[in-house]
DNA sequence: ACAAGTACTTACCCGAAAGTATGTATCATG
DNA sequence: CATGATACATACTTTCGGGTAAGTACTTGT
């Protein structure tokens, strides 16, 4: 896990930010490249570790299980892991994680219709 | 304006995540530690340069015109200027921005449930 | 004995985003 | 003639997210 200073001007105002800006504290639990994309494909139902590299070809181990293990701790998903050998972890959405459906619905259809207008 | 490098894997990646996530598309646009404060303050109407400062007392002036040109270079915000001085310059937004609005919402209906849930 | 499969972990590096500090143009006013 | 107001610009430095490459633990199959 990577540390975090504390007494940066950069944090300062992301704190700051964060309590006043629900869109920044949205972005904190599903900022970055690879979030979303791990929520997305979690949508559809529960997968093991396996499976969610295989379907994301591009990301890396590091960054997919530091991201996995991020989205656990904001509570989006939960992870189980039966003891047996070799390993047998599947990870599922939470209540919260499923509700951000809304979102990025919401995103979505917006990206959609800006990209679009962008085009023409 | 700051010039990015071409061939490195993070802009790769980012392109690649780009195409297939709406989601990577909004962030491209809104995300950042002030782009939706900038956005919130101009929902409210249109605004000097120096009210749009005023009223997000933590940035920065070399964060906020960055940001205030990316939007406009977004197409999320018009910047009409009057040739007097001292210069007399507002900011308002686009069609494309006001959309914005709903994804705000739900962004923060979601933010404001999540939050009472883990305060709790 | 050794490779293969699964789910990670760790050390190191690089580039983009953000922040600090200072400078610029123009004119009105004292 | 120098100060203030407005809306920037620019050089330099720090911080953080992301990427590369390699290693670990445990067991089954050959």
């Amino acid at each position: 896990m990577t540390k975090i200073k504390e007494s940066s001007t950069y944090n300062a105002n992301r704190e700051i930010v964060m309590q006043e800006c629900p869109v920044t504290y949205v972005m904190s639990k599903i900022g970055g490249h690879w979030k979303p994309i791990i929520l997305y494909h979690l949508l559809s139902g529960s997968k093991r570790y396996s499976e969610i590299k295989k379907a994301m070809p591009h990301i890396t181990e590091k960054m997919l299980i530091q991201h996995l293990k991020q989205l656990e701790n904001d509570s989006l998903l939960t992870r189980e892991a039966r003891p047996i050998v070799p390993p047998y972890v599947t990870y599922s959405l939470t209540e919260s994680g499923r509700e951000l459906e809304l979102v990025i619905n919401a995103m979505a259809s917006w990206a959609f219709k800006d990209m679009k207008r962008n085009a023409a």
